[in-house]
RNA sequence: GGCGACGUGGCGGAGUGGCUACGCAGCGGUCUGCAAAACCGUUUACACGAGUUCGAUUCUCGUCGUCGCCUCCA
């Protein structure tokens, strides 16, 4: 039974979906600067969410937005001297490429704010004739003291968000909480034509509406950082419910864990971000996706280039465990360990640590039996998204490659061959114990990455660093 | 100030009222011309104080500390 926290009630509560339809909404990214790690982490662990849902045989329908219109953008796009659709489709893109590189599959649904502005007038027409909403000299708001049941979610009172610092007090608003549904455009500014007069929709307001547009008014799980829970997903809420009022809006409100650095929050705000296409060049995205299974989805996750290294060597050890086998879900031990794990809260961290275990203690066993637990093992991790195999082992021919070969009359075709040549040039000192120029030509090749390995099958291996 | 989370061995990171988590690094060994790889073995852990209990890292209370949110954010 697949047991999920719930961020509403606090509890980690039994799942229990309609296996024929189950609707999964995604906070997606602000399309105003690059990828960083974090945004990375959301869209990897609801990933495994995702395919772990479709492996327990769910039919999953997953949209995942992009809001690539708000105040930041428009700044961005200004000091950028390039209009906001500019800055959101080229920023779009960096997070596409992003996502493919760590085989997030993609989502039946990628709405962009911008293409559902209709939509989104409809919605705060809604709210209008359902009083919830008013409308200022500067746009519309909700009215916040109409809705009772305002920040269940977050588990706050009204007058202590009052005290907050960071409310905007210039503007004409009914009450300082009231949150912006649609402003109106100033000048130099992008906008739309609306009812009320030309501008753009609130932060808060596309997901209500995209939400309902493509999903419907119900949806069974909602995903996203748990930085979102405030302001964004309790006023998500007062909307949803301000419409439609007897309405169920989610069932199950999931939100991932900060990723740190030194202990601290990496976001824009604080100005600590790492992002991911820095490390996409420098290691495989599947290295970053291990990176994320080794916590579970809701704790903060330290983030470091040592510990990206260590998540390497990891998947390495567990690549070469699994290298000769096809996934194959035979052993029983490991098909328990992954389910179970993953039914409790998506314990990715847990099923790893038991899956080394079984390793651990696989010495003993007969080759066949070893062999079900290998392809068993491949078979969990591609579930999860992994393909378990070593990537740009075939290289291609860089400058450097070719420059280093001729050095040693090897001409270079492929690596294979090349290394190959080199190995037996190599064996040829070896055999009349001239071990000082072995050595030296195990220490020169070592310069371009490749570390020779007597005795091992290959014989040689890339070195990452 | 309000609300919440957390404090586990060198680092990371699970979990449990009694049984080695695990990974990486380190150390020792086997192997090897040497090294690497592989394999075997291995070291100081549950912030502090009190309580409950036959027994607490795990439950309760207190203390200290760290972090998050409080209308920017994944």
């Amino acid at each position: 039974m697949l047991k999920l926290y719930n961020s509403f009630s606090n509890l980690l509560e039994e799942v229990e979906l309609n296996k024929k339809e189950v609707k999964v909404y995604l906070c997606g990214p602000t399309v105003q600067s690059s990828p960083h790690l974090g945004h990375g982490r959301s869209a990897v662990v609801f990933d495994f969410l995702v395919r772990y849902l479709n492996y327990l045989e769910y039919k999953v329908t997953f949209v995942r937005n992009i809001t690539d219109i708000d105040d930041k953008i428009i700044e961005k796009s200004l000091e950028e001297n390039i209009s906001y659709s500019e800055l959101g489709t080229r920023v779009s893109v960096e997070f596409q490429n992003a996502y493919e590189k760590l085989n997030c599959i993609k989502p039946d649904s990628e709405p962009k704010a911008t293409e559902f502005i209709d939509e989104i007038i409809k919605y705060i027409e809604i709210l209008v004739e359902n009083k919830f909403a008013y409308i200022s000299k500067s746009g519309v708001y909700y009215d916040i003291s109409k809705f009772d049941d305002y920040l269940l979610l977050s588990g706050r009172k009204k007058e202590d968000v009052l005290s907050g610092t960071r409310v905007e007090i210039e503007e004409d608003k009914n009450s300082p909480e009231d949150f912006a549904l649609w402003k109106f455009s100033k000048e130099n500014e992008p906008y739309w034509d609306s009812p009320w007069g030309s501008g753009r929709p609130g932060w808060h307001i596309e997901c209500s509406s995209m939400i309902e547009s493509i999903l419907g008014k119900t949806i069974d799980i909602h995903c996203g950082g748990n930085d979102l829970i405030f302001p964004h997903h309790e006023n998500e809420i007062a909307q949803s419910k301000g419409a439609y009022p007897n309405e169920v809006f989610v069932k199950y409100w999931l939100h991932n864990g900060m990723l740190n650095l030194s202990g601290k929050k990496m976001s824009k705000s604080e100005g600590n971000i790492k992002l991911l296409n820095d490390y996409l060049n420098e290691f495989n995205g599947q290295v970053l996706r291990f990176f994320f299974l080794r916590s579970q989805y809701r704790s903060p996750q330290e983030f470091s280039i040592e510990l990206l290294k260590e998540s390497e060597s990891t998947l390495n050890n567990l690549i070469e465990f699994t290298k000769d086998v096809n996934p194959k879900p035979k052993d029983k031990n490991v098909l328990s360990i992954f389910k179970e794990s993953m039914n409790e809260d998506l314990n990715t961290a847990k099923m790893l640590g038991d899956l080394f275990k079984l390793i651990n203690d696989s010495g003993s066993l007969e080759q066949e039996k070893l062999e079900d637990l290998k392809s068993s093992i491949k078979f969990v991790f591609n579930v999860l998204g992994f393909e378990l195999t070593k990537k740009d082992i075939n290289k291609t021919a860089d400058e450097e490659l070719i420059e280093f070969f001729k050095k040693y009359d090897i001409k270079f075709e492929n690596i294979n061959q090349a290394v190959k040549e080199f190995i037996t040039k190599r064996e040829g000192f070896r055999k009349i114990k001239d071990f000082d120029s072995a050595d030296k030509m195990r220490d020169s090749i070592l310069h371009v990455g490749i570390s020779l390995e007597d005795g091992t099958d290959s014989g040689w291996s890339w070195k990452t660093s």
